[in-house]
DNA sequence: CCTGGAATCAAACGATCGTATAAAACATTC
DNA sequence: GAATGTTTTATACGATCGTTTGATTCCAGG
C-alpha cells in the first residue's frame, strides 16, 4: 500500500466530501485538509475548484459508462441480429455503477448519484456530454426489444429506470435506516430486485389514457 | 391579483432559486433582491436562512403528504376491509406530488424534488421526519396489497418507486433535450404511464438469485 | 394628533470563500 | 555539486457570505 500522489489524493478527499456534504458545501480548505495537502495544491493541480469538481466526476463516470458500452457491444456481437432480451439490456446498463453500493464503495456510488443533482450550468452541460453515447445506444437497443413502445413513452420509461438507479445509489443507506423494523439489505440482492423491477416496468402495457387519473 | 406580504414574496423567490440553483449556491442577497425585499427581511420573518430552507420546503411538502394520507384514508375506506388494488395505492402516492408537473408548476416539483437531495445533516433529519407518517402508512397499505414480497424486498421496490418519482419531478424537462427526436411529453400523460411502470415493477416475480448476476 | 409596536431600511460586522503570489523545498540532469 | 524545472509552502488578496445593528418608516388604537 503505497501513499497515493497529491493528484489522488486530493482526489479521494474531495470525493468523499462532495459526496457526503455536496460540492457548494465543500471548501478547497476542508478537501486540503482532508487530503493532508497544501491549500494551493488544488489551484496547482487542477487550476480551479470546477475544474477539480469536473476530474472527480469524470473519474468514477467513465470507467462506468465505458463498461456499460462493452457490455452493450458484447450483447449485441453475441446477439447476432437476432432479439436481446430485455433483462440483459437492464443488467447491461445498471450493474456497472450498482457495483458500487458494497459497504467499502458506498462513497463512489453516493458521487455518481450526485453527478445529476448539483446543478451548475457549466459542469451540468459537460457531464451531460458524458452520457451522450450511452443514452444514444441504449436507448436504441431498448426500443428494439420494447417495439410496441412509442418513442415519448421508452424515454418516459427509461427516466423511470435512471431515477430508480441514481435514488438507490445515493441513498441506500438511508432506507435501513427508514425500515420499520431492523432489516439488513445486503448489496448483491439489489441488482437482481432492480431488473425485475425495472424489467417489468419496461414491459408494462400502455396505460388506457381514460382509465386512470380523473 | 393582490400583491402578496414580504414572508411570500421571500419564500417565493427561496423556492425559485432553491430549485433551480440549490439551496447552498443560492444566497440571501440574490433571494432578497428576486423577492424586491430587504436584505434584512429573511432574519427579520425567518430568522435565519436555514428556518427560511426549512420553510420553503415545508411548505410544499406539508400539502402533498396531507393529499396522500386523505387519499389512502378514502381508499381504506371505500375498501372496508377488503384488498385494495395496487394501482390504486400507487395513484395515492404519486398523483399529489405529480401534480406540480405542469408547465406553470415546474418549479414546485422541482423543489420537491430537491428535498432529498440538499444534505445539511440537520435540515435532513427535519425534513424526513415529515414523511415518516406517510412512509409507515404506505409500507403497511402496500404490504398488504403484495403479500409475497418479503420486507426486505418490499421496502427496495419502495425505494425504486421514490427513486423513479424524484428524478422525474426534478429532471423531467432535461428529458425532452436528450431525446434524439425533438418530443412534446404531456404533463399529464406522466403519471398513468409511472404508475403502470410503478405497479408492474412491483409486482414482478422475485428473482431467482442464480439467475442474474454473474 | 399622538403614541407604540411592527416592519423596513441602509450600513456594517466578522467569517469564510476561491484564487494568486512569491519564496522555499524537492527532484532531476549534466 | 551547480543548475534547472517541478512541487510544496506560508501568506495574502478581494469578494461574498449570513447575520446584526440602530435608525427610520409605517400604521393602527386611544
Amino acid at each position: 500500500m503505497e501513499a497515493p500522489d497529491t493528484k489522488t489524493r486530493i482526489l479521494d478527499a474531495a470525493e468523499s466530501l462532495f459526496a457526503t456534504r455536496g460540492v457548494e458545501a465543500s471548501s478547497l480548505r476542508e478537501i486540503t485538509a482532508s487530503a493532508g495537502v497544501n491549500l494551493a495544491a488544488v489551484n496547482y493541480h487542477f487550476g480551479s475548484k470546477d475544474d477539480l469538481v469536473l476530474a472527480a466526476f469524470r473519474r468514477r463516470i467513465g470507467p462506468v459508462n465505458r463498461e456499460r458500452l462493452e457490455r452493450l457491444d458484447a450483447l449485441e456481437v453475441a446477439a447476432n441480429g437476432r432479439a436481446i432480451a430485455l433483462e440483459e439490456l437492464v443488467e447491461a446498463f445498471l450493474a456497472p455503477s450498482m457495483r458500487f453500493l458494497s459497504p467499502d464503495r458506498r462513497l463512489h456510488a453516493r458521487l455518481l448519484g450526485r453527478v445529476h443533482h448539483e446543478a451548475q450550468d457549466e459542469l451540468q452541460t459537460k457531464l451531460t456530454h458524458e452520457f451522450e453515447q450511452v443514452v444514444h445506444r441504449f436507448v436504441g437497443a431498448l426500443s428494439r426489444a420494447l417495439p410496441r413502445l412509442g418513442p415519448a413513452e421508452l424515454l418516459l420509461r427509461g427516466h423511470f429506470m435512471v431515477g430508480a438507479m441514481i435514488y438507490t445509489l445515493t441513498h441506500l443507506d438511508k432506507l435501513e435506516t427508514v425500515a420499520p423494523v431492523p432489516l439488513h439489505i445486503a448489496a448483491d440482492q439489489v441488482l437482481p430486485q432492480m431488473i425485475a423491477f425495472v424489467a417489468a416496468g419496461l414491459r408494462a402495457p400502455v396505460p388506457d389514457r381514460t382509465e386512470v387519473g380523473r
